[in-house]
RNA sequence: GCCCUGGUGGUGGAAUUGGUAGACACGCAGGACUUAAAAUCCUGUAUUCAUUGCGAAUGUGCGGGUUCAAGUCCCGCCCGGGGUACCA
């Protein structure tokens, strides 16, 4: 009997379905597994090939736990609320709710396609409100809580309002947007709304002003993990900075906690290092700096910094503020004011992108000077856009002498650079600086060409520090600062609070109402907060949130009820808990069921969620574990990130049809020109071959003729002729072309291409020339990149799957190599995989030995019993794909089971006491070729019930080793020696054999290594 | 720039603790079966030299080092991939 993978794939799908087989219980006296794959965004494509990967591995390792007899809880859902969903709702004005349905249906007919083991039962979706009122419900927690230091926890908001109604701010050590001290009095004679204003510097939900990454295009605010280069991440458009209304949460206040866990849980060193970068801690102290105002009349206003290097305090010789800060305006004299304005105008107003790409630098004087609070120095203070308005204080002391910016900022504006901290010598010399006799640097003073900011040296120039070496003078410069009252020791982080508000529709409502502008939570009994509907999509014409177009949304139809929604991360932050116990309506879950399922064991998924999702989840975790909801404070023990499989484009090469001529004093584009075609290899000629541009142009001027007599008079009129900027590589365009349609040389006949040009970009056939104009096919440029539908390159599991079956497609994906490694998309190869389980297949059938044709063959396996030999492939491999499963490398798995079919079919073994067992052990790799035999071998229930073989060591036991002998670390033979014998017999043996004899010859034995089972060397 | 990764045959990759480098698979070459094809099976396949057989030398990005022994450990470079960037 052939295998027919779609026949039996289908019947096993149907068999799954109708026994509900995936399905889990809580209430369960086997130990507990949670796998897990993130979240998956439904987008309108449907998966890839590059979706599955982690799915079939996180598959695989779910069938293996529960065959090894764990209960396992693999679930899947969909986050389902997001931004490809709205736009494409306000291009034709279909409900968000339909497209998403049908984006997920299609994901999971995929997903039963490839046979993944997931209890639909449990599926959730972020925009069902059965499931996002508890989303809003964490929220209000979040809102109502205040985050005190003192205890490292979240605590209710109350017990800070008794506090303050007691004490004030004093003996409160909170998570705070800016320092406020008020007394107990203050705090009662406050107004209901500058209460209100105040707990917001508290809460860990909060509203305030604040910079915000802006995006037009998109019309909503982002954060900052999403947005990647100055542009959004999903679309790519442009961002600016804009001061706004914002909710946020305060995740600042886990930074530390955030920080130190990272210690606790088992994720690649990657993702871990990502996120400390991401937080960014860094240890130093504040310093302030009393402003010497010349007009009396002004305040006197003191400039807080930040700075890691304390040392280096006597090489302060500027101070510069970042174009936000307020002390601008206030410390800039009159004399000054007109140009500081415009400049910090300037740097305000520009986008992320502007200010990424300005590499050099500006600033402005501000007229102003601040008093060195150690030498007594008069100290200019500056304006730069190089400082961050968001980072520490947004003002920093400038040492130009070690510290880059500071460097090359007080370069380029001609400030004093004052060296402090002495160069090491070595360094010093690299750097061709003489180095004195006394071990004093030439440059010691002012002609420092190159900041020095290591951490190496001693402190010079410095007053009380001098001498000290770096990491004392720090201890001491703070003890000093702090003695003098100057400020005092602090740890900045650079990770910022996360603005959670988006003017979108698409989203979770945030429940809260304003009532006479105090925003006013809802009370838990009123949730869900359901979204309303509303005419369009699209902001109101006043620039209000699309929410604001729906007349009902008003709280009790009179306050108005909040317009941003919540953001893409909101729901997959606490997702996970849900899937433990997802109809509960009473609970976010409950608690038998978080106390039997806890956290997840393993997690699978991209690595481009390393500082956006995997932070917020993990702030969550640790936000509901403080109020004592669930008993842990890490979400996953194990993250694993599989690797991006890439897809592989086509590039073609067209000469820029925007054609500009002069004509009269306008720039008129040539529309009419022919697009023309060449390929990468002609383009790069064309930049450096002079005689490839001639005749180029020649060809341009050709086609004018040809295809535009006007313009060709006109050419011939003006003597024009095109010039090639050589330079100038924007004459060309690129443009992706489907990969399928091209053949393995990269090549495919022109008329192909003229065709999809028809096809995609509807321009006529006449107006397409390619040059050359030979009659040789169009040679490609290729690339591998990631996978999208804009790039042509999508290679959908569907296609695979109906020429090889779902087994073959996840054994495949699993054997291209280790789960963790990206690679470009390719079928080279599959056929081993599909031969192997051809091959296997027909290990169970009768006549297999025979070379006969394969009609007649019956199923049959023998009911002898197995030899030693056979027994040992068996248990050899049991113990490889446990081991190999477990440690989650699943192409030497694979590798593994055709090793060992490869040894069977040499002893033409088709005995049931070595082919079943083998049978359970593919199960989690091939489940449909694995139920279909299992039913063929005669049993009633599924093999997803089976028990993975139990491994037995008696079976592999040897008696002897083969040694490789090596003369000098050079294998040279091998010796078959029984193991019971000692080091020295071994050394006997092997010296006595006629082997070591012939390479021995008279050369001397200096010395014989011996490693029983392992190796012997001889060194000569 | 900084951080994290990786670099092994024609290709994907294996070598888990320093102990036979190249498992397994693809591809390629040759052969069997067949009228033929498909399917299947067998043999060979790191490179170079030698081939009459035995063989020999080289070889895990490059240059050094440690060791009886290095793809694996140490030092210094080069290249690819990913992340991040005025974070004071």
């Amino acid at each position: 009997m052939e295998y027919k993978p779609d026949e039996i794939e289908k019947a096993a799908r149907e068999k799954w379905a109708k026994e509900d087989i995936y399905k889990v219980t809580n209430d369960s006296s086997l130990p507990k597994y949670y796998v897990l794959d993130m979240f998956p965004y439904p987008s309108g494509a449907g998966l890839h090939v590059g979706h599955p990967l982690g799915y079939i591995a996180s598959d695989i390792f779910s069938r293996f736990k529960r065959l090894k007899g764990f209960n396992v809880l693999h679930p899947m859902g969909w986050d389902a609320f997001g931004l490809p969903a709205e736009q494409y709702a306000i291009q034709t004005g279909q409900h968000p709710t339909i497209t998403t349905e049908q984006n997920l249906a299609r994901y999971r007919s995929q997903m039963d396609m490839l046979g993944f083991s997931y209890d639909w039962s449990r599926e959730i979706k972020t925009s069902d409100p059965k499931f996002y009122r508890w989303t809003q419900w964490i929220f209000l927690k979040l809102f109502g809580s205040w985050y005190n230091n003192k205890t490292q926890k979240a605590e209710p908001i109350e017990t800070l309002i008794s506090q303050f109604e007691k004490l004030g701010t004093t003996e409160i050590d909170a998570a705070y947007g800016e320092e406020m001290t008020f007394s107990a009095d203050e705090w009662k004679s406050f107004s209901e709304k500058k209460k209100s204003d105040v707990l917001f510097n508290y809460r860990l939900a909060y509203l305030s002003e604040a910079w915000v990454n802006w995006c037009p295009a998109l019309g909503t605010v982002l954060a900052n993990d999403e947005v990647k280069d100055g542009v959004s991440e999903r679309g790519g458009y442009p961002v600016e900075r804009k001061l706004m209304p914002q909710w946020s949460l305060r995740i600042t206040a886990y930074s530390d906690r955030l920080l130190n866990d990272l210690d606790t849980i088992d994720w690649s060193e990657s993702i871990k290092e990502a996120q400390r970068n991401w937080i960014g801690r860094s240890e130093g102290c504040s310093l302030q700096f009393t402003i010497n105002n010349p007009d009396s009349y002004r305040e006197q206003f003191t400039i807080t910094v930040f700075t890691t290097r304390p040392d280096t305090v006597f090489g302060v010789t500027f101070i510069t503020l970042a174009p936000e800060n307020e002390l601008v305006n206030k410390i800039t004299p009159a004399s000054h004011k007109a140009q500081v304005e415009e400049y910090v105008n300037i740097a305000k107003n520009k986008t992320e992108r502007e200010r990424q790409a300005e590499k050099k630098v500006s600033g402005i004087f501000t007229g102003a000077y601040a008093i060195h609070p150690f030498t007594g120095n008069k100290i200019p203070i500056w304006v730069g856009e190089y400082v961050l308005a968001g980072y520490g204080t947004g003002a920093v002391m400038g040492v130009p002498a070690h510290d880059s910016r500071d460097h090359a900022f007080a370069k380029h504006f001609g400030l004093d650079i004052k060296q402090v901290i002495e160069i090491p010598e070595s360094l010093a010399t690299a750097r061709n600086e003489a180095v004195l006799p006394d071990n004093k640097i030439a440059s010691q003073s002012l002609a420092m060409t190159e900041p020095y900011d290591g951490k190496n040296g001693k402190c010079i120039n410095s007053d009380f520090l001098n001498g000290l070496d770096v990491k004392d003078a720090i201890k001491r410069a703070i003890e000093e600062i702090e003695k003098r009252g100057l400020g005092k020791g602090k740890i900045n982080f650079r990770l910022r609070d996360a603005a959670f508000g988006r003017q979108r529709y698409w989203g979770e409502p945030i429940p809260i109402y304003y009532k006479d502008g105090i925003p006013t939570p809802l009370d838990e009994s009123e949730l869900p907060l359901v979204l309303p509907e509303v005419d369009k999509f699209q902001p109101t014409e006043t620039g209000e949130p699309p929410l604001a177009r729906a007349t009902t949304w008003k709280y009790k139809g009179q306050y108005n009820y909040e317009y941003t929604t919540m953001p893409g991360w909101a729901g997959s932050s606490w997702y996970y808990l849900r899937y433990e116990d997802p109809k509960n309506d009473k609970e976010f879950t409950s608690k038998d069921a978080i106390n039997y399922w806890q956290n997840v064991d393993l997690y699978i998924g991209g690595a481009e969620h390393a500082t956006g999702h995997l932070l917020y989840f993990r702030f969550w975790t640790k936000f509901l574990n403080d109020y004592g909801l669930i008993p842990f404070t890490e979400p996953a023990k194990k993250l694993v990130n599989q690797g991006m499989i890439q897809g592989v484009s086509a590039y073609i090469t067209r000469i820029n049809t925007e054609i500009f001529v002069l004509s009269g004093s306008i720039l008129r584009t040539l529309f009419t020109i022919p697009i023309i075609y060449i390929t990468k290899e002609v383009a790069d000629k064309i930049v450096t071959d002079e005689g490839m541009q001639n005749e180029l142009v020649d060809f341009l001027n050709n086609c004018f003729r040809k295809f535009n007599p006007r313009m060709a008079a006109f050419v011939r009129d003006q003597d024009y002729s095109i010039k090639i900027d050589a330079r100038g590589r924007n004459w060309f365009n690129t443009r992706p072309f489907p990969i399928q349609e091209i053949s393995a040389n990269n090549d495919i006949e022109k008329e192909k291409i003229i065709e999809w040009i028809n096809n995609y970009d509807r321009i006529e056939n006449t107006q397409i020339v390619f040059f050359p104009e030979d009659n040789k096919p169009y040679v490609f440029n290729r690339e591998v990149e990631k996978m999208s539908k804009s790039k042509w390159n999508v290679v959908t599991p569907d296609d695979v799957v109906a020429q090889y079956g779902a087994d073959t497609m996840r054994m495949y994906e699993m054997f291209l190599g280790p789960l963790e490694l990206s690679k470009p998309w390719s079928t080279q190869g599959i056929s081993g995989v599909y031969n192997f389980l051809k091959k296997f297949w027909r290990m169970f059938f009768s006549s297999q030995w025979s070379v006969a044709s394969s009609q007649s063959e019956e199923f049959y396996v023998s009911g002898e019993k197995a030899t030693p030999a056979e027994l040992k492939i068996l248990h050899k491999t049991i113990k490889k794909i446990d081991e190999d499963i477990e440690r989650l490398s699943f192409n030497t798995a694979v590798s593994a089971f055709m090793i060992c079919l490869n040894e069977l079919y040499d002893l033409k073994c088709n005995k049931r006491e070595i082919l079943e067992p083998l049978l359970i052990c593919l199960s989690s790799f091939a489940p449909f070729v694995a139920e279909e035999l299992w039913t063929k071998l005669g049993h009633t229930s599924s093999v997803v019930k089976a028990k993975f073989p139990k491994f037995e060591e008696s079976y592999l036991v040897e008696n002897t080793f083969s040694y490789p002998v090596s003369f000098n670390g050079k294998t040279r033979f091998m010796l078959e020696l029984p193991l019971n014998l000692s080091k020295e017999q071994i050394e006997k043996e092997v010296l006595s054999s006629e082997d070591a004899k012939k390479w021995l010859k008279e050369a001397p034995i200096k010395k014989v290594i011996v490693v029983p089972n392992k190796i012997v060397n001889i060194v000569v």
